[in-house]
DNA sequence: GGCAAGGTAGCACAGTCGTGCTAGAAAAGG
DNA sequence: CCTTTTCTAGCACGACTGTGCTACCTTGCC
């Protein structure tokens, strides 16, 4: 009933996080159409059985890329949010968490569009979407809630209407960086992304 | 030299454009991972070589389905400028073209969606993203411009930094319509949209 | 040492894939 | 009538798919 050894101790969780990044690159490299059980094997350097050790399907696998991409970019934004520092540029800063900045961030948005495009047939995924999208687009309410409270922005704000407007900016943004990048470098992204902030408090 | 016959005169482009749409059916209904030669030739109710006979290669059938998903919201739109009113509820009504706003252009945003994410790994996609994304982005810029020039946004915006934001929310409207319905009727996007060219012209 | 369990490896099956290919049906000019 | 061309049908091939399955290696407790 209890058991009785305890061999070989593998961290589960770190285990099955570095076989998702190797999904990661494969779904990067060649698209998740590519991302079979065999290729990811290959890629992480280890055997089909072994990856199906630890996930029973290749749904599981997919669903666990995707879980991995939201709980990074939270736990990044989460470290922004406690930072200190004058509110705009530390809101700013959050929002930036989710947006492709940088190589990694690239690397966890272009997963995140693909596995979206999925969600659209895919109903496991699509679970797990509706779930960080409504995070996501909660904290965006919350973000004009504030800053109408500090006096950040206008007062007369429609707050769900602006926090609507704001994730459709935020999402935007990470879909024309993530294609468009040669159009839309980190920095202009940044700006536009700036600029719509401070247009919310623009009273002139 | 000159050719002698000319028997049984189907309508190439027409042809075309019904297993193209055969494509899209599938391709709402089970991805496209799922839009393989022997589904869309089921789905279009014919065989695998008259599909092969219009469509040399299977890279060709989802060319041919992202033209058309662009050809056909750019027609919509040139109608839409081309109608009278007043200018700002008539720009309003071109960038809606583009928007799932019904289940014509909800099918073409899902198409599109699932065709970007593929873009991302299969560069004949990506040249005509590219292309599509140009020409909506300069419309976008224009978009401020002539609001700009006709009064109807404030003098001092920069143009081309605001034409990104536009795009920007469009775009994100689009993702989030389609991957969140319920949360974003037609009706609430139409106010987001309405809101954000309103705006550009708040001064107060 | 023995043994149980965690972890790895990879074969086997039945199926789907894209595409090359041949063969026939349909239609219009001679 | 026959010929020519367009269009349709679908078989055949080799490659790849997800998953069930057995066998093996490694570890740590008894």
């Amino acid at each position: 009933m209890l058991e009785k050894a305890v061999p070989r101790i593998v961290d589960a969780d770190q285990r099955r996080r570095e076989l998702t990044e190797a999904v990661w690159r494969v779904i990067r490299r060649d698209g998740v159409a590519a991302a079979s059980v065999r290729a990811v094997a290959r890629e992480a350097g280890t055997s089909m059985g072994a990856l199906r050790h630890w996930f029973g399907t290749q749904d599981e696998l997919l669903h666990f890329a995707m879980t991995l991409v939201m709980e990074r970019a939270r736990t990044r934004a989460e470290a922004a949010a406690a930072a200190g520092g004058p509110l705009v540029p530390r809101l700013l800063r959050v929002l930036e968490e989710t947006l492709p900045l940088d190589e990694e961030r690239r690397a966890e948005t272009e997963v995140w569009l693909a596995l979206t495009a999925r969600a659209l047939v895919d109903p496991q995924l699509a679970g797990l979407r509706d779930r960080s999208s409504a995070e996501l687009h909660a904290f965006c309410v919350d973000v004009v809630r504030v800053l109408v409270a500090e006096g950040a922005a206008r007062p007369d704000l429609d707050v769900d209407l602006e926090g609507e407007r704001l994730y459709a900016v935020l999402d935007g943004l990470a879909v024309h960086a993530v294609t468009r990048p040669s159009v839309l470098p980190p920095d202009r992204v940044r700006e536009v992304l700036a600029t719509h902030l401070a247009a919310l408090g623009a009273t002139r």
